[in-house]
DNA sequence: CATGAATGAGCATTCATTCAT
DNA sequence: AATGAATGAATGCTCATTCAT
């Protein structure tokens, strides 16, 4: 409850063991069988607390859910942020695509959640996924902006949506088992789109 | 509503008219809350039939659902392989790209369910959604074969996977209300990261 | 609908084929799952006939059991009925035993509806079930006095009530694969008790 | 209800209050109505428990049913033991006929559920019935052979089935509503057939 | 902090019955 | 005489949530 500052993280008292514990554990879940079928039963037996200690730290599923959200989107825009930084606007595109790549191979679970639920009209979390949805557009296009103009007279904000969708598609094909193409490969065709963006 | 002869129904015995009518009514519906949230209940009432009705017709919710993805998939398939077959290689892609737009205009509700599940590794569609990504990809890869040899020596089967991905996620935008951006300025840049596969 | 005399059989003219099967599949049926687990729908699919036809023949598919009560029970009092009348009164008996292991042999799914529903205070057809137990149990009576008092002192009547449980049992458990122990013992066995009841 | 120190339970911890109130009643109802007609709600609301308490203590309709056969049955065998340890074989035979009369008197229900579904080939607990059918019969078994060889030359095994069959529905004969009949009457008929076995 | 027995609203599914043909 | 699509009440089961300890 104090609210003296804390130096490291932003984390309450409250991230103790038991809440760490069924956080992974409901992340991989998540995942592997999406949200509506998960059970609290499941991830309390996987995080290996007892069902009331996710009530107890977490008051609900959907908030313990929506906690995942708000983790992933925090780590998914640090990193996005930091080589958007980089002084030459190509390498800035190079790095968030890397970034981005890194990410969905860590964090799948949270993109899986995040590109499920960002359509439905009814999710308890849908109006927070479309806007973070929006301010990673933003700052895809902040970044193309640094690039100039595309010479074919595309819009940013319309390639910029292009260049997420194959960003993301491409990093989650990644998770189907498709092992044998190098990373390397990956970034080469999504930078080959950059290019054909601004010819 | 004659009771002339008839020679043969217009369409197979089991496509009653009930059937259809919850093909309609599942597919809205799912798209809205996803395939865990609607209930059979909704799906009969939307469709204005009996519970029953359901259970008669397809045997189970789950079957109705892949009645759904089978119908989409069939649809998707037979829109895509059209202007596969155009002459001009570059005209084929192209002519892929709208349709793609198109459908998912049409079939928003599919694509949100194929892209919820394909990636669950215990959905009771998981394996027929991924079975239907491999054969959109190596269809992908045949037009794009056509083009020739990429200059920067991407591969077609990596490349495939990044424009699909592009195409999948542009064409989804529209659903989101971003109806101020036309559908040529999309397919302009879907079409501009082709010439970037090229160059 | 005529009334015009029948000279075989007492059976009205409703006695079509598909009666008869539907007979012969509930019989089987009941017997190997139970009234209350078996449905219409493997009747009629055993039967070889749609679901209306079962209604239409029976009217629901607690009369169809019943129609099955009613047949075997009919059956089983005629075949008891004959050797009770034989002159000796022990041959009576153990004719009266033959008989029972015999039909038992063959109508082993009546004889287990019997015996299930006899005891259950809400069955549909418990009433009727009791008041043959009653009848068959008067009909036991019966000969039992024509062998003159038991030495003993023990009553007809209770004695009935064991003879006749002994023989169901001994009977019933032919139909448990327990093929290796032959008619003859059987009959030995019972026909022993009987000695018993007497000496 | 004191909270002083207590060193062991009184009943195993999952011999909840719950757990018992289900057990009575479940007995009671089944008895009645027969296992598939008997409601989970219905067994519930006698209990006086919500209807989710028998699923977490059970699991399941099929396994509460499969709690009370095992109960029934230990009772059943405890008390058979006792008689059947005693010195002379006759007295053995006759204590063993006694407690069968009492244990049906008491456990009529789970009588009831034993004779329906052991003879059906698809009951959820059949095989358990007939192999519980087997050792009672084993033991039987063993009690006669201690009277002596049979002089009319029955075997043990087959008149085991016949004494087994004439206790089992004379006693359940009294439950019938035949007060009339005291129990020393039942007895001294089945111990006659006892003596019938030997001559 | 943490637990787990208990809850009950909600849901998928079953199945006897009806009825238009 | 027979059919089978359609029905909806009934039922077994799930699971997020509560709360006494």
């Amino acid at each position: 409850m104090s609210t003296t500052a804390r130096h490291r993280h932003a984390t309450s008292p409250r991230t103790t063991a038991s809440r760490a514990r069924l956080f992974t554990a409901a992340m991989d879940l998540v995942g592997d069988v999406g949200p509506d079928k998960v059970t609290v039963d499941e991830i309390a037996a996987a995080a290996g607390v007892a069902k009331g200690t996710v009530y107890y730290q977490f008051g609900s599923k959907n908030e313990l859910i929506r906690g995942l959200i708000d983790h992933g989107y925090s780590v998914m825009r640090d990193e996005l942020l930091e080589p958007a930084s980089a002084p030459d606007p190509m390498e800035a595109i190079e790095g968030m695509i890397r970034e981005t790549l890194d990410f969905l191979d860590e964090y799948g679970s949270f993109a899986k959640l995040w590109h499920s639920e960002m359509w439905l009209v009814e999710s308890p979390w849908g109006e927070q996924l479309r806007q973070m949805r929006r301010e990673i557009l933003a700052l895809i296009c902040q970044s193309l902006a640094r690039l100039g103009a595309s010479r074919s007279g595309i819009r940013p904000e319309v390639f910029a949506i292009t260049l997420f969708g194959a960003t993301y598609i491409t990093g989650m094909d990644a998770k189907l088992g498709n092992d044998e193409i190098p990373t390397e490969d990956r970034v080469a065709a999504l930078m080959a789109i950059v290019r054909g963006y601004l010819s």
